[in-house]
DNA sequence: CTCTATTAGATGACGTATAATCTGTTTCGT
DNA sequence: ACGAAACAGATTATACGTCATCTAATAGAG
């Protein structure tokens, strides 16, 4: 087997297990993996539109994230009014999400305590560096640079 | 932003990406990356049955992989038989699923030689290994290492 | 031999991912 | 001001992934 094409699937079993191991975390709190990341990706914003939000986003890459969304608004951790331009979208956390959103990224927390153990230091910052480098070739990973610059 | 809540996200942007890619050539065969990952495995076996393939898949790596194999029994790729034990089930590839499968491994190549120049040797070497420690503390990560054995 | 526990696989339910299409808004060239 | 193109978002359709539950077959304990 081709070491690139080990990576390829070392990369999609740890998404896997890694997804698995936040989603079982954050079955209490009702909400799935990529729910989480909206309410992370939202809090310290005060309100972005649907795009914004998109572009912010790693999982659901594609268009905008309405479907995403509706649950966030249907549970209540979401507030969705129209924007100034009456075609786009304010979205904003409300009091509930941001309590949920502390739940969240403590169950984050967790998941990283679980993880940390596996690779020591070193192995850990080369190999950001390396994948970053890949991601940096793709827009998903444009969207996580994006995130960090905020 | 932690070094391994972005090790998280860079591996999601990843998979989704290189996943991304592969669905594009896979495309005209009318295939999707899951279904061709059962292809890859099933190819040089004669026969299995669905626990012993769903023993060797890192997608879908839950109980036994039925629907997924639905799809490609309808698209006549793969046969399914009552096996020995008339509760198991033995599948195999057709003459037009080994015929398939020869494009599919193309079509990986092809990914592959896009993937190849964003990393040199070392980094991926050193990349490999460290996600292999990763993989190995889950059960993906080791249906991985039993595809690799056999 | 019988009854129970385990096992292989199928199925229903739910929420993503993704592409494709649709609708209504704004913007901009003329 | 008018019409076309760009744009934000919604919607439809298909196929995953995952969990939970169901059915039927086999193996084992007694």
């Amino acid at each position: 087997m081709d070491l690139i094409e080990e990576f390829r699937y070392l990369v999609l079993a740890i998404q896997r297990e890694g997804n698995k191991l936040f989603a079982e975390r954050l079955r209490p709190l009702g909400l799935t993996p990529s729910q989480a990341e909206v309410l992370r990706v939202m809090s310290g914003r005060d309100s972005m539109t649907l795009s914004e939000l998109g572009g912010l986003l790693v999982c659901e890459t594609t268009s905008s994230p309405s479907r995403l969304v509706d649950r966030l608004v249907a549970a209540g951790l979401v507030l969705r009014e129209v924007g100034p331009s009456r075609r786009s979208v304010s979205l904003s956390l409300t009091a509930l999400g941001k309590e949920i959103e502390l739940e969240v990224k403590d169950a984050e927390e967790q998941l990283y305590a679980a993880l940390a153990p596996l690779l020591d230091e070193d192995q850990l910052a080369s190999t950001v560096e390396a994948l970053r480098q890949v991601a940096g070739a793709f827009p998903a990973g444009r969207a996580l640079a994006r995130r960090k610059a905020t």
